[in-house]
Order: structure tokens, then sequence, then C-alpha cells
DNA sequence: TCGGAAAATGAATATACGTTCACTCTCGCT
DNA sequence: AGCGAGAGTGAACGTATATTCATTTTCCGA
């Protein structure tokens, strides 16, 4: 009934650290490998030089390449989910500033993890089943603040749109583009003009009549 | 100074002939297998199985893997080529009817090639530079119909847009993300249902005002 | 009918990569 | 100081798969 070592606690604390030292270690070197290399590159070997570690203790960590992958996918979308949000409440009230709040926050989020962000597109051999079911929720559940930017907006009678979940999922696909059409876009676009035209466009669709003006700012586009 | 055979003609058309007949088959086997079991099972064995060939009668017709799939995504944006300019003619003059029609095309066409119009999206570390760099070129070039039915509608007075080429963009994107995303719209929304909405939305952003009325078929939501 | 050139075959080769494991190293405790 | 458990190592293994090539088959013209 009583453990074989009284020190459990304080091993455990320790053990917690490491893993926790360990595993960003390694998510860090793969999201630098990604965006530098492209997710391609990422290979055990890669991983292994890039964290500076032995591709052994990958394994120590993390259960298979595809567990590597899933975490840091998860963790683009553990970033969302707590950039998105504040961005959300620094913007005020108003659903339709709210709703450009979002829309900006989520672009930015994507352009510094351009790579990773777009993981889930990859029609991965990798990803199993659960997983990509998992990641699939995730992505769905972190678009929830820009649906629901849109349907307080609609609520408030600042926007007109038949299917708020069209629309907010078209904004986070927009989003996306940014990362997976960068080739194009930024021929002609910086991230900022990207975001503010996209935006443009989008609110000119779904904003009520007669509101034109008090969102002015909003409906511009780049010189 | 004399050619060593003189039957170098009716030779060069019968291999023409062969060269045509194995590289549809081949072509036709690699757009069967993808959709059938996703891109990533396109291996060359894989596909010597599917076409009822040797393996090694791939690299008769095809240099490389490479090669194969490049063929396969210009097969696919030759699709767009032939059959987008053809629904937009049937559309008659008016220019908003047209990009409607052309939008319809691009959906119907990334639906019966929903993985191999998609390819471009791989971030296939097989294609090499100068086959992405001709792939991004021809994608540019099909898009050409929507560009111009919106700088037509503008033009015409019928349709607003600050910047025409964005907007043909986004439809373009919209269009393949019927494939990209497909897991996400097939829950709620056939394909038919996706264009509707999707046109109906987009052109709420860029329809001139008081035009409601006339395109009314065209901005209805909804099963 | 026959010879040979082109077409086709598929086993073998080369390579890249995920994963394993026998071994070494580190460090806290006695 | 010495020991032992856990941390870390990296060569080796298995597998998947692109590519090659020696060999066989097909077929057409003489």
């Amino acid at each position: 009934m009583s453990e074989p070592q009284t020190s459990i606690k304080p091993h455990d604390a320790a053990r917690q650290a490491l893993v926790e030292h360990r595993s960003r270690q390694l998510l860090d070197a793969a999201a630098r490998l990604m965006e530098r290399d492209g997710s391609e590159a990422v290979s055990m070997q890669a991983l292994a030089a890039e964290a500076g570690v032995s591709v052994g203790l990958i394994y120590r960590y993390f259960g298979s390449k595809d567990d590597v992958l899933l975490a840091v996918i998860t963790d683009v979308l553990g970033a969302f989910s707590t950039t998105v949000p504040e961005a959300v409440e620094e913007a005020g009230e108003d659903p339709v500033r709210r709703l450009a709040a979002a829309f900006a926050a989520y672009c930015r989020v994507i352009d510094s993890h351009r790579h990773a962000a777009v993981l889930t597109y990859r029609e991965s051999k990798s990803l199993d089943e659960a997983g990509r079911d998992r990641i699939k929720r995730l992505e769905v559940e972190t678009s929830e603040p820009l649906r629901a930017a849109v349907r307080d907006g609609v609520e408030a009678g600042k926007l007109v749109a038949a299917d708020p979940d069209l629309v907010a999922y078209n904004l986070l696909l927009l989003a996306h583009a940014w990362a997976l059409k960068h080739w194009y876009f930024e021929q002609t676009r910086t991230l900022d003009s990207y975001i503010r035209d996209q935006l443009a466009l989008a609110l000119r669709a779904i904003l009520a009549d007669g509101l034109g003006d008090a969102y002015a700012d909003l409906l511009s586009v780049g010189r």
C-alpha cells in the first residue's frame, strides 16, 4: 500500500519540466524547419539535427512522426484560440469591428506560421483517421470567434447574412489563402493590404444598407 | 542526304498514335487512382497496376513521376480552358450571367477531379521549380474567363469592384475550396447548393446598386 | 516465313526515411 | 567515491518507392 519511493513528487515535477522543455524544443525546431525548407523537409533525422538532439530522443517524447506533426498543428490552433479572442476583445463592442479584428488576427497568426498553418491541407498518408478528425474539429472550433462575430452583427442589424456560417468559413478560407497562395498574393500585396482588401470586399457583401459611412475606414481599398 | 528508310512518315504516324494512346491510358489511370485512393496513393507501381502495364513502360512515355503528375495537372487545367469558355458563351451577353456561368463551370470541373484539381496545393518535394512555375502560370491563365467577366461587368456598370483581379481570384479559390474543404462543405451542401450560395454571397459584394431585382434568381440562398 | 527493331516486362537497384535498440552518459543519492 | 535509473545516442533495420536495365514479346516489312 505504501509507495516504493518517498520522493515521487519532486521527481515528477522535474520530469514534467523536462518533458515540457524537450517538447517545446522539438516543436520549435519543427516549425523552424518547416518555415525554412517547407513541410516536406521535416524528416525525423532533419528534425533531430535542427533541434540538436539525436533521432532516438524524439521518440522518448513523441510516439511517432504523426504525433509530432499533430502537436505542431495543435500548437498553431492553440495560437488562434488565445490570440484571436484577445484581439476581438480589444476591438470593443461593435460586432463589425470585432469581426474585422478577428479576421486580421487570424491572418497574422497564419502569416507567422505560413507552412504549419496549412499542414492540414496536405493529404498526408501520415496523419491517421483519428488525428485528422481531431484536427478538423479543432479547426472548426477555432473559427468560432468569426462565426460569433457574424452572428452578433446580424442580430444587431448591422450585418445581413443569409448563412452566417458560410460567411465565417469563407473568411477562414481567405485567411488560409494568404498562406496557400502566398506566391500569388505576395506579387501585389503585403499582409496588411491583403487583410484590408479582403475585409473590404467581404464587408461589402454583408454590411447592412446605409452603414457604409459608419465603416468607411474598413471599406477602403489599398492604393 | 537521303533517308536511310523510306517509310519514315507512316512509322511516325503510328508512333504518335501509340504515344497518344499510352499517355491517355496512363493519365486516366492516374486520375482514377487519385480519386479513388487519394493523391498520396499514386506510386509508380500502383499506377502501373491500375493501368495494367509494367512499371518500366511508364518511363517510355514519361521521363519521371514528376512528368506524370505535371501531365495530370495540365490535363485538368486543359479541361478548364475548354469547358469554362464554352459555358460562358452559352450564358449569353450579360456579364453577370457570364460570371455566374464561369464560376459554376469551374466548380463542376473541380468536382469531377476533386483530387487532381488540388494537386497544386501539395507542397510536393517532387515537382521541381520549373514545373511549379509553369503550373502557376497556367493556373492564373485559366482564371482569365472569371477576370474578364468581372471586368466586363464593371465596364458595363453592372458590377462594382475596386479590384476585379482580387474578386476573380477569390472566386477561383472558392471553387478550389469545394475540393480542399470537401469534408466540411459536404456536411451541409451539395455541389449545386454550394455554387448557388457562394455565388449569391459574392454577387452581394459586387453587384451595382439597384440591380438586386434583375438578378434575384442568382441572389437566393438555401436548399 | 523470317529477322530485327521497337515495345513491353518486372526483377533488381538505389535511396530516403520512420523506427528500434544496445549501448553510453549524467547526475542525484547514499 | 560509487552506483543505478533514467536520459540520451546514433548506427542499423525494415519498408516504401522511384528508377534502371537485361531480357522477352510483339509485330511489321521483305
